[in-house]
DNA sequence: ACCGCCGGGAGTGTGA
DNA sequence: GTCACACTCCCGGCGG
């Protein structure tokens, strides 16, 4: 689909509704539609890329059939986000989004899955908005954008942009949301520092590098790995950092066994950066 | 100097 | 219309 020749293209109001019609138009396709895709013994996983200029796709991926037996886990938009109201206002411990499991206790995490891009679930007549960190996790699987932005370490959800190529990611992202600018990832780093405060992904003290709360992992759809969960990279350990992207890390116990020590991530941050001391 | 990162704060679009 | 939310945008500053 070509919505434009030739960078730099804006997107118009206009076509932020051609996009809500062509979401709709997936979205019945999809209910009436005979592909292997709509088979209800497969999920699928699609993204939406309006961007050809940029080199962003749309593609659908087949990741695996879901078993006949299990009910397809499909992500319950409606439920109570990992907001920062509650961190703030219920006084509940660190980390507000971190799954309620107990220290040590392996967290079982659904086989890979495909997870419903598109339709986005709806409720009412509104539909939700696609998260950024929905954006980045749809990028993470998609080859095409393998250039840009990839996991260091799956297991325990941590990624890091491409230098070369992460603005890239972030005009894609831009445009995707329909923003009439062009988004830096400058900007888009500021998104994701705001997300440090809800705890849906953290900062790693690595170039370019965050991490997924892995009950976010979780409700995505998980990723390729078993079921174990490692915690971010421990700064008190020697270094303080992880390793270079594309090398697994070894770390200790599990996320919550890191933050578990931290009632606040502030505080787990003014404990481990200097900065913050 | 450059780049990545940080955080404040005002503005914006959307859904309820 | 109002409000909350999730960014978006700009800025100044810090550190490697």
């Amino acid at each position: 689909m070509v919505l434009a020749e030739g960078p730099p293209y804006k997107m118009s109001a206009l076509d932020t509704d051609i996009n809500q019609h062509f979401q709709d138009a997936i979205d019945v396709i999809q209910h009436h539609s005979e592909s292997p895709y709509s088979d209800p013994g497969y999920k699928y996983y699609e993204t939406l890329g309006t961007h050809q200029p940029l080199g962003c796709q749309i593609s659908c991926y087949l990741v695996t059939p879901t078993h006949p037996d299990t009910p397809s886990p499909v992500y319950d938009w409606t439920s109570a986000p990992l907001g920062s109201q509650h961190l703030q206002s219920s006084g509940q411990s660190w980390p507000p989004g971190v799954p309620e499991v107990s220290v040590g206790q392996p967290v079982a995490l659904e086989p890979p899955q495909f997870y419903p891009v598109l339709p986005v679930p709806r409720h009412g007549k509104g539909r939700k908005k696609l998260r950024l960190y929905e954006y980045l996790h749809e990028a993470l699987s998609d080859p095409a954008m393998a250039d840009s932005i990839q996991w260091t370490d799956t297991a325990n959800g941590t990624f890091h942009f491409v230098s070369k190529n992460k603005e890239r990611l972030a005009e894609c992202w831009g445009q995707r949301k329909g923003n009439r600018k062009t988004m830096t990832y400058q900007k888009m780093a500021r998104a994701l520092r705001n997300y440090s405060r809800s705890g849906e992904i953290i900062k790693v003290r690595r170039k370019l590098t965050y991490q997924f709360n892995p009950a976010i992992l979780q409700r995505l759809g998980g990723i390729d790995q078993g079921p174990q969960l490692r915690a971010p990279a421990n700064p008190s350990g020697p270094g303080g950092a992880q390793g270079p992207p594309g090398e697994p890390a070894s770390y200790g116990p599990d996320w919550y066994s890191w933050y578990g020590h931290y009632p606040l991530q502030e505080q787990w941050f003014s404990a481990t950066d200097p900065r913050h001391l």
